[in-house]
DNA sequence: CAAACCGGGATCTGCCATTTAA
DNA sequence: TTAAATGGCAGATCCCGGTTTG
């Protein structure tokens, strides 16, 4: 009874009144046999089950997903209806997050209104909470503790992170703001830990550094930070102050890779690269320069380099040039391609021209047909 | 002027396991 | 003992163009 009286603070529907009733009267006519007792006792609540219907939920899917949610007397799917679609959202979007997030439906009105005014705070628009909640209604319902988020919103702020920050933070790694600020706390001492024991003088700068550049990660463990950093020195032998650099600068970008996948491309490339002739210091030049070729993965990334060789480029020009790495094999390909055609000479002319944007690539393709050299 | 530098945009969730609360 | 809350994991690039530099 506690409980109940506890959740009536939010709405009481006619509906959830009847639903109480009916649930009870079930309850006193079923005699359950002895492996059915579990179930039959705290059996799905019907009349909910068809409100859920009526909204175009999946119902399986839901089940599937968070069992105890449909045998719960007192929701409020109405309510979260309503509210959603009163910021904009479609049936189709409200069903969808239902569907995928069911607890969704034991928010009151009032936390919802008040959760939704502090992402306010940081997205401009409600079209645009909207979208994010598509995509990922766990991030946004998963947690029932405002407080919790404004004081993350605080924090981040105090890490020097501006609204732009913030905004590219809660818009694409939405979760960030679910945790607990303990946890996130964890994450920027571990960071400013790193950079103390590294030599650094500025913790705070570092920290904040790395979470600007590498938004995922404050939604990873630090335990996988730790072994990618731990790796990461260990495999190139950095000094610490390599290790400072590398991580304050784009290396941010892939601690957040699990750690098997981290691993296994460093060794592959290390294995492709050896076996064309580079050595240790090649490697290590060229993962300094240009941490992102860790990222991919290794049946890409070795393709990739491949197409590079055989279109006649060096590992050399690619290791002093490997932004060349950004694009994708079928660019480069095509590229290589157009190039081959008007005699393109890489060792004559470098191998720059492969870092161009699509516009900036035709429009020097053009001047190059122009005027012949 | 071209080349080099540099950072940002799109996207990055959905599930499972464990701990905590009622 | 449930359900809620929370933490953690695997997954795996490409492209563009403004600005600075030479």
């Amino acid at each position: 009874m506690a409980t109940w009286v506890k959740s009536l603070h939010r709405t009481f529907t006619l509906q959830q009144a009847f639903r109480l009733v009916a649930s009870q009267s079930r309850f006193c006519s079923v005699t359950p046999k002895e492996n059915e007792l579990k179930t039959s006792l705290n059996p799905e609540n019907e009349s909910l089950l068809e409100n859920l219907n009526l909204l175009g939920v999946d119902l399986k899917m839901a089940r599937q997903r968070q069992p105890g949610v449909l045998r719960k007397s007192f929701t409020n799917e109405q309510g979260l209806a309503g509210f959603l679609q009163s910021k904009g959202a479609s049936r189709k979007i409200v069903a969808s997050i239902i569907s995928r997030y069911p607890r969704a439906i034991t928010r009151s009105l009032e936390h919802l209104e008040q959760r939704w005014q502090l992402w306010r705070n940081i997205l401009q628009t409600d079209e645009e909470i909207v979208s994010i909640l598509e995509r990922s209604p766990e991030s946004f319902f998963r947690s029932s503790d405002n407080e919790n988020l404004e004081k993350n919103i605080t924090f981040l702020s105090s890490l020097g992170l501006n609204k732009k920050h913030l905004h590219r933070l809660l818009a694409t790694a939405p979760r960030t703001f679910s945790n607990s600020l303990e946890l996130n706390r964890q994450m920027v001492e571990f960071l400013e830990d790193i950079c103390v024991k590294m030599g650094g003088n500025s913790p705070e700068q570092f920290a904040k550094d790395v979470v600007s550049r590498n938004i995922y990660i404050l939604i990873r463990s630090t335990k996988r930070v730790k072994a990618n950093i731990d790796n990461l020195r260990a495999s190139l032998k950095l000094s610490d102050s390599e290790l400072l650099a590398l991580l304050q600068g784009p290396g941010a970008e892939i601690l957040d890779l699990s750690n098997e996948y981290l691993k296994n491309n460093f060794t592959s490339l290390e294995q492709k690269m050896r076996s064309n002739g580079c050595r240790k210091a090649d490697i290590k030049k060229l993962i300094i320069r240009y941490p992102i070729v860790l990222y991919t993965g290794a049946a890409t990334l070795s393709s990739k380099l491949d197409c590079l060789l055989k279109g006649g480029i060096t590992m050399r020009q690619i290791i002093d040039k490997p932004k060349v790495l950004d694009y994708s094999t079928q660019n480069i390909t095509a590229k290589l391609e157009a190039l081959h055609r008007i005699g393109f000479d890489f060792h004559e002319n470098g191998i720059s021209i492969l870092d161009l944007s699509r516009k900036r690539f035709e429009a020097k393709l053009e001047k190059l047909v122009g005027s012949p050299g």
